[in-house]
DNA sequence: TTGTACGCGTTATCAT
DNA sequence: ATGATAACGCGTACAA
């Protein structure tokens, strides 16, 4: 009678309920679960079946509590406040979701601001996560610093200035040399750079290229020609309108977001791309599909660096060694805009 | 000796660490840390202090546990294609997100394209949520029936034909009556519609405030002036062509994305906004402050609906009684291009 | 191969 | 007001 109505009363299944179902002990029917330890064969499909035909789940909380690891990772993101940056880092998570679910791991989101550390403490005392990504590097990051200090696992997306840290990045340095030095190639002589603000990895990395292509073509990048710390749209005709009066061929736009007030503003000024002048941008994004000029740009795949950035993120939680630096490749289309 | 050891050895403090410095018992900790069940001021303070201290932070999964509470909940994402649904999602989930964190709670992201259960399904099983939030809904909601099925709290964001369901949504519906009718009263007579799929919610809600409208002003749609399931470019452009020559006043777009298609193709027609077509669009983002014409939209807090929806959702959880529906309100921006 | 017993770190019930 | 003790559900060393 009692046993009758412990097991009717109960809401979801056990491990036990199953054991004793079956006239197996719990501790088997954890085996069979998980693969581990010795155990019939036989046995083993019988719990199998079992627990199939009742659709019986572990129950996960339990499992963190016994092994000590949640199953979860967190992913960091930036508060996105111009809208070019949101694919990127959207898209990034969707690629880290994809490869933690198909290992049976979940997706957490943080959102910071470049400074508030507040919501990564929280997130580290809580130790609801086994590790996490972070999706924003700066070239003094204090995210890194306690991360690294707090000892949980943890991958960047994007360089650091620390070798110690696990970084995934796309060649942005790599790839942009290789933009600048085929416009040179292409008699393109003077490229200009418009660039917006240097305390993000991701812009020191390819200015880093741009210089770095100079320099193997035997030339020295002229001060006059490099515009960075280009954030409002003002700033940027600006920039562009002083260029126009010293004679540059072509205009490398570190991201989207300034390519597109480049084009805009050309239009506006009636200079034609590409007679009167080249436009490149060093990230693609839809944004630039809309012009009536397609635009030589870096193409990188971003799914793909959210999918790496959680593949080495599990492999290091698993104790794995893992490689500091992961670099991911990057296509170079070149378009009409630097016909 | 062995005590020593054993203290020298643990990694981090648990409550038992905790009580034996402090010379009471573990309950005790708990309870100064929880705030539930009496306990004396004077050692209340004394265990915070320690807590604070030693910056010891409790075992959130052995809270879970104990407390079959995870402290989790989920937000179903959709597989974004059009890079324009991205900003109103991952805005959703940022304003969810925040509201979780300042609950304590913690958000888990699980992507999904409209058809495949799995990912909910694992969620589910799983019970490492106390709750999710579905952010698309459709007319015909295998999810939602899902998850009504499992038992599981969750709430929508966007209309559900099923009354049952908690749903949080701005007044898609109301605003595009409002907007219409202004239009009428503008002395704009001939309005068309020119919509996306029609399997989403929010679309049919859109079309029935378009309808409504026209309904009130004692008049019927004409079905030569409605285009729905248009999703590609071309389709967009093809019904833009055939409404020319139909001698229509305005033509009112679904979202953004049809509105973005409208105003280039009407352009390449030389087809002046505002002198020769009107234009509006039910819903506003970035995309069309781009334009030489600003356009007349609808626009709606999606931080906010994001909020308010996880504020729906935790108490839910918290088994407090909810609203079926909260709308939410939006704002009529009349710009020049229905001057 | 399988079962027993204990640990994981809390919360909650019941005494005191 | 405080303490002992039993859950919570699973993993695992150890024993059999």
């Amino acid at each position: 009678m009692d046993s009758i109505n412990k097991e009717q009363s109960k809401e979801v299944l056990t491990i036990h309920d199953v054991a004793r179902e079956l006239g197996v002990s719990a501790s088997t029917v954890s085996r069979a679960i998980s693969g581990k330890g010795r155990i019939g064969e036989e046995t083993r499909q019988r719990v199998l079946q079992y627990i199939n035909e009742k659709s019986f789940y572990p129950n996960a909380t339990a499992r963190s509590l016994a092994q000590s690891r949640t199953y979860n990772i967190a992913i960091i993101m930036p508060e996105v406040k111009d809208l070019v940056d949101m694919p990127f880092f959207h898209t990034c998570m969707h690629g880290a979701e994809e490869v933690a679910q198909a290992n049976d791991y979940d997706l957490l989101v943080v959102t910071t601001d470049g400074i508030n550390l507040k919501p990564l403490e929280r997130m580290v005392n809580n130790r609801k996560v086994d590790g996490m990504i972070l999706t924003r590097t700066y070239e003094n990051d204090l995210f890194q610093a306690y991360l690294k200090k707090s000892g949980i696992p943890f991958v960047s997306v994007g360089r650091s200035k620390d070798d110690s840290v696990v970084q995934i990045d796309h060649d942005n340095s790599g790839a942009c040399k290789e933009l600048v030095s085929l416009l040179f190639s292409k008699g393109i002589k003077r490229v200009a750079y418009l660039g917006g603000g240097m305390e993000q990895m991701v812009n020191i990395s390819r200015f880093e290229g741009y210089s770095a292509a100079y320099k193997e073509a035997g030339r020295k990048v002229e001060s006059g020609m490099v515009y960075t710390g280009l954030s409002t749209k003002f700033q940027v005709s600006k920039a562009v309108d002083e260029l126009l009066k010293s004679k540059v061929d072509c205009m490398l736009c570190q991201d989207d977001y300034i390519c597109d007030e480049v084009v805009h503003h050309l239009a506006d000024k009636g200079i034609a791309i590409p007679a009167d002048m080249k436009v490149a941008s060093c990230h693609h994004s839809r944004l630039l599909d809309n012009y009536p000029v397609t635009i030589t740009s870096l193409k990188f795949d971003t799914m793909e660096i959210g999918r790496k950035a959680c593949e080495v993120l599990l492999a290091q939680i698993n104790g794995e060694e893992v490689e500091k630096l992961t670099l991911l490749d990057y296509e170079i289309n070149l378009k009409e805009s630097t016909k």
